[in-house]
DNA sequence: CCCAGCACTGAGAGCGCTCCCATGAATACC
DNA sequence: GGTATTCATGGGAGCGCTCTCAGTGCTGGG
C-alpha cells in the first residue's frame, strides 16, 4: 500500500477506506452524507477521515459528477467603477453568502473588453464553473450575447433588453413601483409641482424610475424633468436647472441618493428650506449617504444583498432542475423610508 | 464510437484525435503547445479542435497535473469595507490582469469571521486552488495563521507582523520612504513646523508613514502629531486640532489623500492659505480625490495595480519553483507628485 | 547493405472519485 | 421452512486527461 509510505501527499479515499476496513464505495457514501450505511461503519469511516485529515479531491469529484461547485461572477470592464460602488459590494456580499450556503465558490471573471471575449468563452466552456452571474447594466453590452453563446446557465442582475431577448432570468428591484411610491408620497403631502431628477438614459434601472414617476405624474410639465448621471455633482447641477426653470416647484423625486445629496446641497445654497419649501425623496437608501444628509433623507429602500442572494437561488434552481420552472424574473420589493426630507 | 452520437455533450480529446486520425497522446501534445509533433499532424489536430469546438476538460487535467490553475484571493470580513475602497479595487484589478496573463483564475474567498475558518481551511486543503493571495492589514488578524496551517503557497499584500513571523512573502509600497520624501520636500520648501496627520494605529502602512515622518523630523514636537482614521472627516478634525495646538505650523504631511482633502477643507474654512501659509502633502495619489481638491494636492504616488501584479508574480515563482529563491518581500517604489498644495 | 541512433507517434496506465450493479445477509411473506 | 424482498456492502468500470515507455520508420556511419 503505497499510500502509507507517501506520507507527504494528501490521503485519498482509498486510504480512508483501508483504515476504516471498508470498501472505497462505502467510504465515499459516508463522506457524502452517509445515507444507507450502518451506524458503526459510518463512525469508523468518520474516524478514519479525522485521523488522516482527509479532504476530498475536488478535481476527481468534478470529473465524474460534472459539477464544479463554482459559479462565475462576471464583471465587465466598462462598469469596473461599479466595483467601488457600495451597491455592488452589497450585491456581491449577498452572492458570496448564498453561494457559501450552497457549498459553491465564487470565481471572479473580469472582462476587460471585446478582446477578452474569447478567453471568457473558453473559460465558460471548459467546465470550470456550473453557471454564471452577470450584471447587465447598459443596454449596449455585448456580454449577454457572449454568455448566451456559451450555453451556460446564467442569471442576470438587473433587467436589460438583451437579457430579456435572450430569455435569461434576472433579478431586479421594483424600480418602477418604488418610484411610484415615492411620488405618491409626495402627492399625499399635498405637493403639486413635483420634479424628477433622472439617472443615465442607458440604464434600465434609471429608466424604470422615470416610468414610475410618470405613472403618477401622467401629464407632468417636461420642464420638471432633469437629467443626471447618478453622481452627487450631477444632482446638484440638475437641481439648479430645475429651480431656474420652475421656481415654483415644491417637491423633487431624485433617482438615487447620491444625486439627492447633491440636490440637497443646491437647495441649501439657494436658501430653499427642506422639506418646508421643497420636499426631497431619494432612491437606494444608501447607508453612507443617508446618514450624513441634512435633513435626513427620505428615500426608497431596496434590499441589495437580498437581490444578490436571489440571483444565486435562482441559478441553483436552474442547475438542479428541481423546485419547478424558473421564472423569467424576480422583482424584489422596495419600501419608502420616511425621514426628515419629505 | 459513442462520442459522435452524443452530440449534446462536449467533445473529448479522444474525439479530436479520432477526427484528426492520430492518437490521443498526439492530440494532447498539440493542444499543449505541439512540441515534438510534425507540422502536418499539428495542423490536422488544430483543425479538428476547431471543427469540433474542443475545449479541454479542466477537471481531468487538474486531476493528473495536480494544478488547478486558480488562485484564491482572501478577503477578511472585518475589512469588508475595503471592497468599496478604490485602493482595493485597483489592487484586485492588477491581480486579475496578471493572473489572466498566467492563465489562472481568481477565486474570491470571503471570510466572514472565525466561524468560517473551518470552511476556508477545508477549501484550501481540497486542492481547489494552487495558492492564495491575502491582505493582512491589521495586526490582530487570525487569517495569516489559518493560511499557514493550510500549508498552501501564499503571498500577502501589505506588511504585517504575523506575515513576517510566519515568513510569508509580501508586497508593499515603500510607505516609509514615500513619507520621508514627502517631508523632505516640505523641508526643502523652507518649512520648519511640519505636522503629521497619522492613520489608524493598527495599520502597518500608517505606522510606516509615521516612521518616515520621524526619520526626517527626528525631534518633532509631539503636538505636531495628530491622529486620524483615514476618512475625510477625521482629516478635517485632526487639522483643526493641530491648528489649535500649534497655530504657527507651516506645513502638514497627511497620511492619505482622503484625510488631506478633509484637512484642506478645514484650512479653507479657517482662512488659511494653501500653500502660502500652510503647505499640504498627501499620500496615495488617488485619482478621484486629487482631481477635485483645491488647490490640487501634492501627494505621494504609489503603483497600486503594480502591487497587485507583483503579488501574483511572486506567487507564480513560489508555485513554479523556478526563477530562483523567492524574496521575503518586495517593496514597490513611491514617487512624490508635485502639484499646487506644496 | 546492415544496424545504431534519432525523431515521432501510439498504447496504456493511472490520477481520485462516483455510481451502477452484483453479491450476500437479513428480514418478510405465504 | 422455502422463497421473495429488502437492505447494506463491495467490485469494478470509467469520467477525460497526461505522461511514461515501447515501438515505428528514418537517416547516417561503417
Amino acid at each position: 500500500m503505497p499510500e502509507q509510505t507517501t506520507g507527504a501527499s494528501r490521503p485519498t479515499l482509498e486510504a480512508v477506506a483501508a483504515r476504516a476496513g471498508v470498501s472505497r464505495a462505502t467510504a465515499s457514501r459516508v463522506v457524502n452524507g452517509g445515507v444507507g450505511v450502518r451506524a458503526p461503519l459510518v463512525d469508523k469511516v468518520r474516524q478514519a477521515v479525522e485521523e488522516l485529515g482527509y479532504v476530498p479531491n475536488h478535481a476527481a469529484r468534478t470529473l465524474v459528477t460534472r459539477r464544479s461547485g463554482a459559479v462565475a461572477v462576471i464583471i465587465a470592464e466598462p462598469e469596473f467603477r461599479i466595483f467601488s460602488d457600495p451597491f455592488f459590494e452589497q450585491q456581491v456580499r449577498g452572492i458570496s453568502r448564498e453561494l457559501t450556503a450552497h457549498d459553491s465558490q465564487l470565481v471572479l471573471l473580469w472582462v476587460e473588453g471585446p478582446g477578452d471575449h474569447d478567453r471568457i468563452a473558453r473559460y465558460l466552456g471548459g467546465g470550470h464553473v456550473d453557471g454564471t452571474l452577470a450584471f447587465s447594466l447598459h443596454n449596449d453590452d455585448e456580454l449577454p450575447a457572449l454568455i448566451a453563446r456559451a450555453r451556460i446557465p446564467t442569471v442576470f442582475g438587473g433587467r436589460s433588453e438583451a437579457g430579456q431577448r435572450l430569455a435569461v432570468p434576472y433579478v431586479d428591484s421594483d424600480n418602477r413601483g418604488g418610484a411610484r411610491e415615492a411620488v405618491r408620497h409626495l402627492v399625499s403631502l399635498g405637493r403639486r409641482h413635483i420634479a424628477h431628477i433622472a439617472g443615465p438614459r442607458d440604464l434600465m434601472a434609471a429608466l424604470d424610475r422615470v416610468d414610475g414617476y410618470h405613472d403618477v405624474m401622467m401629464d407632468a410639465d417636461p420642464a420638471l424633468m432633469s437629467q443626471g448621471d447618478f453622481t452627487e455633482e450631477s444632482g446638484a447641477r440638475a437641481m439648479a436647472e430645475l429651480l431656474d426653470r420652475r421656481p415654483d416647484l415644491d417637491a423633487v423625486f431624485v433617482a438615487n441618493d447620491l444625486m439627492a445629496s447633491g440636490a440637497l446641497r443646491t437647495l441649501r445654497e439657494r436658501g430653499v428650506r427642506v422639506p418646508e419649501d421643497v420636499a426631497v425623496v431619494g432612491f437606494d437608501d444608501l447607508a453612507s449617504v443617508v446618514r450624513s444628509t441634512d435633513p435626513a433623507l427620505t428615500t426608497v429602500h431596496q434590499d441589495i444583498e437580498g437581490t444578490g442572494r436571489l440571483m444565486v437561488k435562482l441559478l441553483m434552481r436552474l442547475l438542479d432542475g428541481t423546485g419547478g420552472p424558473v421564472p423569467a424574473s424576480v422583482i424584489t420589493p422596495t419600501a419608502l423610508v420616511r425621514r426628515a426630507s419629505a
